[in-house]
DNA sequence: CTTAAACTATACCAAATGAGTAAACAATAT
DNA sequence: ATATTGTTTACTCATTTGGTATAGTTTAAG
């Protein structure tokens, strides 16, 4: 039940990129190093923060990463699931067949922890990069 | 991200309990049937509810599991914790050493995610078995 | 048009966790 | 005494986690 190291590093990415000068290619050194990422293990999470449209990466001499959109429109929970897919709290949320009582109408927990998850990502939701930096 | 197989058991197991008439003792063997938990596994979980206070055991012939409280005090968090042990959503919010940005003051997805842990600590204790089995 | 500086794609690895099984043990009602 | 029921501990196997390594691709600059 908790964030996994390579989604955190991720808000940790991503908040540097935030903070910089609109328009600031960022190399992964210089975020790893201000993050204190792991660098090779940073180089492997973006790929998966450009994917979900979050982030461009330039590539060559002066390359690096920047921001694909306004920090304001990228979320906590953008971030978790660019890193560790779609967001479920059971994985009888996941896939029906996971549930001992599934079927309709579904078991009280289940229930429960439907309406749970929607507002934990709603929460999640409601936190930007741009109120994050600030 | 999620809640692991054996809390979701525990769930389970726990609302079957407050299903029971007051005083009723089950048997392992009858709540494993009834929530499909496999037996063995679910003998595994049980321990922890005991410890917790969540449930009390009675062994030899007759025996099984009774709930040592009222259902309406028993919450969703409280299994969540008795299973998994305490909560946290980020391993940085465990251990301070894991914050890449520790020492005050706290970064600020260290803060967020405070904020957010609280909120759904407090959903999952506002879930009670009494509520659940209604 | 070569080169060095970046990122990309795979593959690999050790350790931890997850999900479940097994066997020997302890308590208790009859 | 004994069969029944939970307890404890250990074991197993697969997957995930967190991270490293290596070979490759793109590109600015000389």
């Amino acid at each position: 039940m908790n964030i996994n190291q390579a989604t955190d590093y991720g808000f940790r990415a991503v908040l540097h990129l935030a903070e910089q000068a609109k328009g600031e290619v960022v190399e992964a050194q210089a975020i790893a190093q201000s993050q204190a990422i792991p660098m090779r293990f940073l180089l492997k999470i973006m790929p998966s923060l450009i994917k979900a449209g979050i982030v461009r990466s330039q590539r060559g001499v002066g390359g690096g990463y920047i921001l694909a959109k306004d920090p304001g429109e990228i979320t906590l929970l953008d971030v978790i699931e660019a890193v560790e897919g779609p967001f479920h709290l059971n994985r009888c949320l996941t896939d029906e067949s996971f549930c001992s009582k599934n079927g309709p109408p579904h078991c009280k927990v289940h229930q429960a922890l439907e309406d749970i998850q929607q507002r934990l990502m709603q929460d999640f939701q409601s936190y930007t990069f741009a109120k994050l930096r600030d």
